[in-house]
Order: structure tokens, then C-alpha cells, then sequence
DNA sequence: CAGCTATGTATACAGGTGTAGACTTGCTGT
DNA sequence: ACAGCAAGTCTACACCTGTATACATAGCTG
């Protein structure tokens, strides 16, 4: 899907819900590419196999569009599965897997970080994580701290993607998925697991060799 | 901070050093604020109290520009301190109180996070990073994965930028220094403490102040 | 002082942006 | 079959971008 061109379909006899879906995907597309700064309405229509003005017809303005562009993008579960068990390891899985170089996957976070320079796309970005993947990580890591917790997953997801993705540093790059995954997991598994984490960390200068309470390594 | 500083100088005379100095100056806080596509030349230049055309005979374009000012921003020790004795905590307290909120910190994430995106800046961002703080922190880490796992360090530290200053999501926005200090330190603790033997930090690997061959010189 | 050059400004250009208004085209109900 | 109206396109506008060219001036050197 989405491949290089969807405006090559066979021409669309006029049907205003199809139209609007074809742009809204488009959108999705481009603006996870090119940021929304950098994606063009002309572009978009373009991709769309659609005429600009009906991104002003159909979603009122390039704002607009942009809104209902997040929420597409954020809507289906992403990064985080569904299941409580195994999430550290399934989060920092998903999250190697999908940050590999020539993986055109689209994926919110690209988006995300892509728009959020932009003050007139910040915010609609900050509701989408909050509502979308922050709440539902929120909920599957449970706890007081729930919110702050699952927000600094995200930013460790959003910075692997910004560098190893975006930026392309030569050792995120280059590492094997595998290894990636496993030094992923234990960064996140403080936020994941255990809700104790206070002090501890200064002259705990043992060995991190706590690996995953009670053996869940092997999540699946 | 960054307010209507630099432009209010009352006139420099006619003096090429101290101009340049000037732009090289406000093209940092311009970068680093809106990014590479969103400051535009003419900003820059009001900034620096000249005209728009001197950034073209100082640096040739907004292009080469951008790498000078890149390098300028990188080029003090940012976010990692210089010695290895609590380098996690020491990394995790910087990271909390520099992206608080009301800080306005010009800060070389901000900029690099802002300007990834860009196809042009990229290339430029990604040798900033990697020769500057990314070998500094190597080398403090030390060992056979040194570079991935700073470079996983500059992810956390990123990605903590882009949701806690650039985005604002509430949990991140709203939480105790302190508190938040601890989880980063906790979250860095497996990458910057890893098991890898501590032997390989004797040798000096990091070697900032090379000014990448193609980036610096300009006009003249 | 005269004059030359480095330093700086002003104008203009070619292209791009999002969007408003007028226009055309195709489908559908009677 | 023929209106009516929704669906879609075209043209234009006001503004902004980076930069090239032509021009003005300060300040050192003879």
C-alpha cells in the first residue's frame, strides 16, 4: 500500500467519501516524509490524483488536514503491542525492527518528529501522542507514575528513531537488530517494570547484570 | 534570554571579523530556535543588525551557513560533562534541568531535532553529532560498543528534548527535576555503566576540534 | 587630501507557499 | 432528456524564500 504512486488508480469516478480518503492518505504519506512544513498541498493533491483545492474543500485548510492526518497516523496501535507481558522486550523489538535503514515503514514518530518543530503543528502532535500512544502505554504500564513513565519510553522511541532513522548515526545505523533490541530493553525496562526505582543509581556501580526480574526474559 | 539582544549593538564600524562573528552568532540561536528550513536569512541578518546579502559573502550560502553554525553549537562540551566518575547521573541532572520549562537554554539538541529533517541539514547535523558528542561520550563510556551505546544516550537525551521542551507533553512538562533526573539516570545506567570491561577508557578516542574538511572557510 | 578597496546596502528575480473566487464538468432525480 | 447541484479544476493573488547583480560608502594607504 502506499507504494510510489497511488494516483496511478484508474481514475476515481467522483465520490466525495473517496476523495477524502484518497487525500487523507496521501497526507499521511507526505507528512510523515517531509514534515509538515515540508509537505506541499500540491504535493499532496498531487499524490492524492486530485486537484489542491480540494484539501481546502474537504479538511477547511492545511491545518486541518494536518489534524485529521495525526490522528489517522496515531490511530492504529503503534510501538507498543496490546499485552502487558513481554512489553519491554516487544517495545524494544518493534522498535529495532522498525527503525532499520531501508524500512520505508511509516510510522507515527517519523511524523511526529518530522512536525513538531512547527508551532502551528506542536500541538496538534503533543494531543495525538497524549490521547493516542501515550495513553494506551500509560495504561499497560500502570502504576502513579504511569503517564511520566510511558512518556519517557516515548522518548527514548523518539530519539532511536530521530537518530538511527532521520539523522542516520553511523552506529545506531549500522548494529544488528538483536543487539539493538536487547540494550533497548534495558533502557526502558526501568520505566516498563518495576515502579520501586529511587535511589540506588550512584555508586551502584555493580555490574548491571539484573537481567529482567523472575527470568521474563523470553517473552514469547 | 535570546531576546532583542544582538541587533541593538549600537553599530559595530565597518569591521569583516566582527561581523561574520556577528551572523555566525545569530545564525545559531536562529537555527537552533525554528530550525534549518524555518529561520530564513533575512531573520538572521536583522538579528545580526546587517543585511541579508552578508550572509551570502560570509559563508557563501544558507547552506554553508548552517555548518558553520552547527559546528559552533557542538563545539562546547554539551550534555555529557569531561569526566568518567558519575558520568550517569551527572548526564541525567543536565538533561532534566536544561529541558525545563521557561529554560530557554539554547541547546544543540534543539537544534540538531529541529533541523533532522531536512534533507540539506541532515548530512550536516549527523557529522556535528558524531564528531562532537558522540565521541566525547564514547569516550568517557569506553569499551567495544562505546559509540552505539553513546549514541543510545543521545537518543534518550533527544528524544527527552524533543517531548519535554519541543512538544510539551504534560507528564514530561509538568514533573520534578529531581524525579525526573532519577529515571533518565536509571534509563542511562545500562548503556553508560554497561558490562563491557572499563579497561578501553584509558585511550583518549574522542578528538573534538577537527572542523570537518568541506565546512569550515568560506567567502574569501 | 586623493583614491582605491574592502565592506555593506538596495533592488530585482525566479520560484515556491497556502488559499480565495470563478469556472467547468459529471452524476442524478424527475 | 433536461435541469440542478455536487465534485472538481483553473487562474490569480499576496506573500515569502534564497541569491545574483548593481550600486554606495567607510576607512586605510599613497
Amino acid at each position: 500500500m502506499l507504494g510510489p504512486m497511488s494516483a496511478a488508480q484508474p481514475a476515481r469516478r467522483r465520490d466525495a467519501a473517496a476523495t477524502r480518503e484518497a487525500i487523507l492518505a496521501a497526507a499521511v504519506v507526505e507528512f510523515t516524509e517531509y514534515g509538515y512544513a515540508g509537505a506541499g498541498v500540491r504535493q499532496i493533491a498531487e499524490r492524492a490524483g486530485v486537484s489542491a483545492m480540494m484539501i481546502n474543500r474537504y479538511f477547511g485548510s492545511k491545518q486541518g488536514l494536518f489534524a485529521e492526518a495525526v490522528d489517522r497516523s496515531f490511530g492504529p496501535p503503534t510501538v507498543v503491542g496490546t499485552e502487558r507481558h513481554g512489553l519491554t522486550r516487544t517495545m524494544a523489538r518493534a522498535l529495532a525492527e522498525n527503525t532499520a535503514h531501508g524500512t520505508e515503514h511509516l510510522d507515527p514518530f517519523l511524523l511526529t518528529l518530522r512536525s513538531a518543530s512547527d508551532p502551528e503543528a506542536a500541538d496538534i502532535v503533543r494531543q495525538g501522542i497524549e490521547a493516542h500512544v501515550g495513553a494506551r502505554l500509560a495504561g499497560l504500564i500502570g502504576g502513579s507514575e504511569a503517564e511520566l513513565r510511558a512518556q519517557l519510553g516515548l522518548a527514548l522511541t523518539a530519539g532511536t528513531w530521530l537518530l538511527r532513522a532521520v539523522v542516520g548515526t553511523r552506529a545506531l545505523a549500522g548494529v544488528d537488530n538483536d543487539r539493538l533490541a536487547e540494550l533497548l530493553a534495558a533502557m526502558l525496562e526501568p520505566v516498563t517494570e518495576g515502579p520501586a526505582t529511587e535511589e540506588a543509581v550512584t555508586e551502584e556501580a555493580a555490574r548491571p547484570g539484573r537481567p529482567a526480574p523472575g527470568s521474563g526474559s523470553a517473552a514469547q
